[in-house]
DNA sequence: AGAATACTTGCAAATGATTTGCATCTTTAG
DNA sequence: CTAAAGATGCAAATCATTTGCAAGTATTCT
């Protein structure tokens, strides 16, 4: 317990962002996820050790994760739209999205030279890139038989 | 002026939509425009020559189109996250899309074998994919250089 | 440690995109 | 032309996210 704690401060530290009771628990629920999570997915988790911790301050806690280069945000398209984040610690990469049970797995990225020709037939500057694949995961497969 | 209505018109009818005068207006908007629009977009083209359409008929008819075949709706995560929407009439396509004038421009879809190498390594039943470019064209380059 | 400063939070209200309920028109099929 | 089905205007509701402000807390500096 106390292990988990002192992590999440040095991380924050390391990020030069002040450490409290709500950020320390939101790191923590977000580490623990080990996939991209919403705001009020870490909020409801959050309910019984922080009762009184405000979804605006899960927002903006959110908001200053991805300014200090902690999290990065994604705009998943998955039901109400709701966005969702994870953790920058792994190589660039993309996702495949279980429309049914919103399971989202790892993609590598597929556009290698493709950026580059892009740059050149049209004078843009590439800035970023977004790249989502939907499909229904096996599992859902199953139960969505004929 | 009478043969775009007429064409309008026909175009609802092949679709089994009801000819409304909203609904041929905004049709028109969407052909007229030549690229993605949104539903406040089409509204604000609207707002002389039918002073008491409402934003809600917009939004209304958009669903209705897209249901419908005749548009597809896209998520661009343009500043405000409004919803675009294009005539569905060209092939499958992506889009290259400036950040600082918002402007689109069609791609060519890059995941060719991709999806199904995806498909082989995870069994998931692909539905479908996105791909967005994002960068800075030519025009906004000029302008925002040092 | 104690105080001053700067930053955070709780709380409530505001935003902005999109949807919805309902009464009143309008379109369409017969 | 008429009835039935569907569309619209209008206002209010939703939903995700943001913001203003006063009170609370972390950090910095004696
Ligand atoms: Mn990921
Ligand atoms: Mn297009
Ligand atoms: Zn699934
Ligand atoms: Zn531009």
């Amino acid at each position: 317990m106390k292990d988990k704690k002192e992590k999440m401060q040095e991380i924050l530290r390391e990020k030069d962002i002040r450490v409290t009771r709500q950020r320390e628990s939101i790191l923590e629920v977000i580490f623990e996820a080990e996939k991209p999570v919403t705001a009020t997915y870490i909020f409801s988790r959050l309910q019984e050790s922080c009762p009184n911790l405000k979804l605006s301050t899960v927002y903006r806690n959110m908001n200053l994760f991805v300014k200090k280069g902690l999290l990065r945000k994604l705009s998943l398209d998955i039901d109400n739209n709701e966005s969702y984040f994870e953790l920058i610690r792994d190589e660039h990469h993309h996702h495949l999205i279980c429309i049914q049970c919103n399971k989202v797995l790892p993609l590598d990225c597929p556009l290698g030279e493709f950026e580059e020709k892009i740059r050149e037939e049209t004078a843009y500057r590439i800035i970023d890139h977004s790249v989502k694949i939907f499909g229904i995961c096996p599992h859902c497969q199953e139960f969505s038989n004929t």
